[in-house]
DNA sequence: CCGACATACGTGAATTGGTTACATAAGTGG
DNA sequence: CCACTTATGTAACCAATTCACGTATGTCGG
């Protein structure tokens, strides 16, 4: 994994500044001092690569506190302004995208409807404008946008392009990553909307303390993502996960019978309710789910199993029946948890993936 | 995944003490001058790492090369012989262990029957006879052993207790890995077969170049392994990959229809000679083995799923149905080749999981 | 047998990065 | 205003590496 060249002096400075950078971040704002015996480091050492830091823009000094003993200390900030990522999700009801400076705190929301039967190219005009409009109606300066990221149902490849993709009319063979990289600066990435998502329960929501997760995405349509070892798995071909397009699990059709004339809404509350007939249904729902579900779980074996999308806001009326199928189908089933995220999960996936990005080619965390 | 510690000086040494360890396995023996010039690190530093594994045992000094030009070189070569890793299988059928020095040359095997209805305790003394006979058969003191490794059907924890076989009588609930600790010296672990056998294939196999594999092994029992990003995935409890529990699968009896009356062996042969019974029940087999591996392909998106265990060796006769039940399943069927190694993968897989500790902990790799 | 050549070894100085120890500076608190 | 607390600044030292250059030790051709 790790490639590992040899080690001429500079390679410890990058190591320590590395240390450095990951304790600062976390401290939020520190003293050289407190930094110091955080690392393990000497006072020195951290000077000198917060000075360097500083030096290229990537760390700020901030005034000395007040009003405590000894002399006052130098106490440094990382630039959270220094640059910007953008994640969005382009889907099959609309555009999500979001703004985030280089803590991830998301700054600017940006949200449009495109139908679901639009075609690729109004999709795409969509999404360049709503993505645009995040960035410039934040006040940033769009080469201040280090790496974009976006999230879309079907299969996405390494290099970014839609190979497949069944929901939207025309997406296939769209080059995403290529396209979003024109409409903003830095990078460009894109990935399976389901993946995101997993990613982004991962990093604030219900994932947090699993490394191995698998998603699964609800909704009009029904996708999984999959995580090892807290780290996006998207398989060869980016289609990892995508057990939904096996006969035998019928995940294809399963979200269609829950609607048959109704809302998906409706018939949970209903179900809550006690309406019968609805319970049958959410009941055949959650069996369906967790057909595939149990088999992506035997699969991986994760630690987790979080249930994500639209139809996770009806929690435990579909999370009870979801767990009780899966334990039947499942040797040692996984812990099964409601996704944090509603609808803004794939776009904080794909800033994620973005910061993800940015950390290790231009921070080289 | 890998943990950053702060960088004293020291950090350097063991950084280009690893990779000119790894350089100087690579090439087998080598001059000081070659090695500098493969790690990209000085004459004088590659001496000085040089001397110092000499001094500590990991390395010799070779006599100089004759008759080539210039000043005679100092050569030097991994002791490969400074200490040893046992691998075994632990089956149905019998006992496999191996002998391998720390190059992973196998310098002896040894094999014993056991009959399958054994119990535990019948088994493992055959296990512990047989893994002490191929060390002390070979000459080897045994606590010239530095880690021994177990493979064995059935979910194995990631302490190495076997925590549920269903082939093996009595067989749940063993603490393997603690057990063959007392067998012989060293660190012991414990691993589920069909994922041993699948990190072999990776080794030395037919998935040399694969770095996401699933391995699929059959025979009495139909299991599965996988590997993610060259390393072994075990999974929460040890069970990825036992994706034969789900019924729909149907890899319970899938072996069992094969063989009904006559041998697989039989039914193969007859298969290839044109017997269209024979040819019909090789390709159920087929079909039910190609719906289990397209669920783990279809979870996993590997770039090759190797088939294993006894039933491989008949071949195309059954990886041909086998490759077309899975394209007919996957949205993007992998690579379906055939195991490099027969009943020797599992110890194979289990040496190599040995040596893997080996170096990251003794060696330190 | 001997000189030319090729190649590797050996040594010392310079560089980079890091640590420890201790004196000094700059605040707070009575 | 003095004691106290805490951080900074400086100097000496160490560890690991590289570069430059001189030296050693073999082969090859006459």
């Amino acid at each position: 994994m790790t490639e590992l060249g040899p080690g001429d002096a500079s390679l410890l400075r990058k190591v320590n500044t590395k240390v450095t950078l990951r304790a600062l971040r976390h401290e939020g704002a520190a003293t050289l001092t407190r930094l110091g015996r955080i690392t393990g480091l000497s006072r020195q050492t951290v000077e000198a690569v917060l000075d360097e830091l500083a030096e290229r823009g990537y760390v700020r000094e901030l005034p000395p506190d007040e009003g405590v003993m000894g002399r006052p200390a130098r106490r440094f900030a990382f630039r959270a302004d220094a640059g910007y990522v953008v994640g969005m999700e382009i889907g099959g009801d609309g555009i999500v995208a979001a703004l985030a400076d280089l803590n991830g705190e998301v700054i600017a929301w940006r949200r449009a409807e495109v139908s679901g039967d639009a075609t690729a190219h109004e999709r795409l005009e969509a999404a360049r404008r709503t993505s645009q409009a995040c960035v410039d109606g934040a006040g940033v300066a769009r080469r201040q946008v280090w790496a974009v990221a976006a999230g879309t149902p079907g299969i996405v490849d390494r290099t970014g392009r839609v190979s497949l993709a069944i929901t939207l009319p025309g997406w296939t063979g769209v080059d995403l990553a290529g396209l979003a990289g024109r409409w903003l600066g830095g990078t460009a990435l894109a990935a399976n909307d389901a993946n995101l998502a997993a990613l982004a329960e991962h990093w604030r929501g219900s994932a947090r303390h699993a490394s191995d997760v698998v998603y699964v995405l609800t909704g009009h349509r029904t996708g999984a993502g999959i995580l090892i070892g807290g780290r996006l798995h998207p398989g060869r071909t980016g289609a990892a996960g995508e057990i939904g397009t096996l006969r035998q699990v019928g995940w294809e059709d399963a979200a269609r019978e829950l609607v048959k004339e109704s809302s998906a809404a409706e018939v949970f509350e209903a179900a809550l309710n006690g309406d019968r007939e609805a319970a049958r249904r959410v009941d055949h729902y959650a069996e369906r789910l967790a057909i595939g579900a149990s088999a992506l779980a035997l699969a991986v074996d994760p630690e987790l199993l979080v249930l994500g999308g639209g139809h996770s806001r009806a929690g435990d009326v579909l999370l009870e029946p979801l767990r009780r199928h899966l334990a039947e189908l499942c040797v040692s089933a996984p812990e099964v948890v409601a996704s944090t995220f509603g609808d803004e999960g794939v776009a904080l996936g794909a800033v994620r993936l973005a910061l993800d990005h940015v950390e290790r080619e231009i921070l080289g965390i």
